[in-house]
RNA sequence: GGAAUCGUAGCUCAGUUUGGUUAGAGCGCCUGCCUGUCACGCAGGAGGUCGCGAGUUCGAGUCUCGUCGGUUCCGCCA
């Protein structure tokens, strides 16, 4: 054998080992060389360990110690003793190993940065070096927790009776929604898999097979652009459940966040989730996914200013648009930059501008005073509830633009006024429920599913569904912790005569049905049980146990925002070759 | 599809506003010294395709256009 098998990890030597002999293998963190004495710092998966070699009596060791460099892959053995002087910040950092003999395993190239918690070196750098990115503490701890949470779900679904079904990764091309990778078949020509956006419509049919209760750990994939805290292949929890109503779905996921609340962060969580109707969180915070962890509401306006000098307010409500408003208390001091700011944030969120009004000194500054009478300050201070040192933000537009431009507003009012910095460490989940089932597709002309197409209508709304398919709400939750989507699901349309209505409303013509979900539709018209489930974002919920916005800390060989890995350097050309043999035409762009 | 911002030594950045001699700093690296360091210290040294390509100019790290790449956001993400 080349090398000597540790007996210990770097992490593990305590007071407690002093005086027994052990082996470590490990990654070179740093040498400090002092002539007289030689420090090497040793780390592994497990923590950090100083060696010590003493040249006085052991010259030889000392010698061949010059050559040691960050991160070569050592073994070294000798005997555990007491430090004088212990290091407090290092768990082991109250002994050291005095070594005996070591040797070289494997030597390294200098690295492009160091491996270490507290560097600041670009993410270029370090997508290209993933695996010496991956060796620094604060990243390998994410992996952990990360492994903790796959633990805890598995074993807290299957204790409950649900089975892990593999669904497929080559599936039927489904184009509502999202766009799909497409894997092109070679036994069949011109035809094509695509990947999961997620196992969907598998799920559903497992419970017409009868399987009852349904969860998987599974890789999702959209083919669309990212963001800091999307990828384009993600990791979903997938649950479903037979004989359910939306309680059951409920219950169920509180108790798995939960669990892993306690297990992993020991955080105990309320029993029951709030729930919230959708109309409430946008009209109260302006987002389908409020943060609630701070109060800061919004208010509507429209009955108090459909009378008023301003035309910008009155030819919008005439049109059928609101007026809402949000207090940001104590921000009267804001200049007029930081107003152009929030104007600005307000008109990349499609409003037309933002209008303000400063409450100070017992006095009104804002630039559409002229245009309002005294009746109509006074209802919006009532309203608002304004005071001296406030400033008002007001937002006229159609319902839904109203309220998300001062959702992102309100946000920014969090973080400008020092809010964000008090709830850092806070948690507040909760359901979002009773969303549309439709939303109008004004570009397409037609209603689409807000959540997909296979969402049940809500009972009581089921009426409306002829006549005002915009009023009917679905039997679907989103949830949300900290401004923050976790997941969603529905209770599933087991009827497939209302799945047939539903594709209808969204003109979906009877050929382009059967095409496209005919196999899905056919498979409830075989004794479907009511059923329903939810899809957790599981990167999603590792971000928020370890404090992170950004998705590539969870993920090991995560994707640039153009798609890209630096590491591989994949999506890469192909040869001619195997296009060819997927009847795949090359294309020459001169 | 769109916007903002960044790209200069191995790494992090200054220099670009107002074009002008030999492009700087800190860390790291190399050599030497050093017996209690733990961001070791001290002395010396090496290290540059200023992302890439055109253009303007007597002269471009600096100005213009294009392009590649990183990050963030809007649209998109049932």
């Amino acid at each position: 054998m080349s090398f000597q098998k540790r007996t210990m990890k770097c992490g593990e030597p305590r007071e407690e080992h002093v005086n027994q002999q052990i082996t470590l293998n490990g990654w070179v963190q740093n040498v400090r060389n002092l002539g007289g004495l030689i420090f090497i710092d040793l780390r592994d998966r497990y923590g950090l360990m100083q060696l010590i070699i003493e040249p006085e009596n052991q010259a030889e060791l000392a010698q061949r110690a010059t050559e040691l460099k960050q991160e070569f892959v050592i073994w070294a053995k000798g005997t555990i003793r007491k430090r004088e002087k212990p290091n407090q910040k290092m768990p082991t950092g109250y002994v050291e190993m005095l070594v005996s003999d070591y040797g070289i395993i494997n030597r390294a190239e200098l690295p492009p940065f160091e491996v270490s918690d507290d560097i600041e070196t670009s993410e270029e750098i370090k997508l290209q070096y993933r695996y010496l990115d991956l060796r620094r503490p604060i990243l390998q701890q994410k992996f952990i927790v990360r492994n903790q949470v796959y633990q805890i779900l598995h074993k807290y679904y299957s204790d409950n009776d649900f089975l892990e079904v593999e669904t497929p990764v080559l599936m039927k091309s489904t184009p509502e929604g999202a766009r799909d990778f497409l894997v092109p078949s070679r036994i069949n020509k011109g035809k094509f898999y695509a990947l999961p956006q997620s196992p969907q419509l598998y799920k559903q049919i497992l419970m017409v097979s009868g399987f009852d209760r349904y969860m998987q750990i599974v890789k999702c994939f959209r083919d669309e652009d990212l963001r800091s805290d999307r990828q384009p292949e993600f990791t979903q929890v997938d649950v479903e459940m037979s004989f359910v109503e939306i309680d059951d779905v409920l219950t169920m996921t509180e108790g798995a966040i939960r669990k892993i609340w306690k297990e992993v962060l020991g955080i105990e969580i309320e029993e029951k989730f709030r729930r919230m109707p959708y109309v409430e969180a946008m009209s109260k915070y302006g987002s389908d996914k409020p943060d609630l962890r701070y109060d800061l509401e919004l208010k509507e306006l429209t009955d108090a200013v459909k009378d008023c000098g301003f035309s910008v307010f009155a030819d919008n409500i005439k049109a059928g648009g609101i007026v809402a408003a949000l207090n940001a208390k104590g921000c009267a001091e804001f200049s007029r930059k930081k107003i152009d700011e929030l104007t600005n944030l307000a008109k990349k969120y499609g409003a037309k501008g933002l209008a303000w009004m400063k409450f100070e000194k017992g006095e009104v500054n804002s630039p559409i005073a002229k245009f309002l009478n005294e009746q109509d300050i006074a209802s919006i201070k009532e309203i608002t509830k304004a005071e001296d040192g406030d400033l008002v933000l007001i937002v006229s537009d159609k319902w839904t633009r109203t309220y998300t431009v001062l959702g992102a507003i309100r946000i920014e009012i969090a973080k400008l006024s020092g809010i964000y910095d008090k709830i850092k460490d806070k948690f507040s989940f909760h359901w979002v429920t009773e969303f549309p089932l439709f939303e109008y597709d004004e570009e397409a002309d037609r209603y689409v599913a807000m959540h997909h197409a296979f969402t049940s209508p809500m009972d009581e709304d089921l009426h409306n569904l002829d006549t005002a398919p915009d009023k009917v709400r679905a039997k679907a939750y989103d949830l949300v912790v900290n401004g923050a989507e976790l997941g969603g699901g529905s209770i599933r349309i087991h009827d497939s005569h209302i799945q047939k209505r539903i594709f209808e409303l969204m003109n979906l013509g009877e050929e382009e049905i059967e095409a496209k979900f005919g196999y899905f539709t056919k498979a409830l018209k075989y004794g479907a049980p009511p059923h329903g489930g939810i899809a957790l974002g599981l990167d999603r919920i590792v971000m928020t146990l370890c404090g992170t916005d950004n998705i590539r800390d969870v993920i090991a060989f995560p994707k640039t925002t153009s798609g890209l890995s630096l590491m591989d350097g994949c999506p890469s050309p192909v040869d001619n070759m195997q296009l060819a043999e997927l009847a795949i035409k090359v294309i020459d762009e001169k």
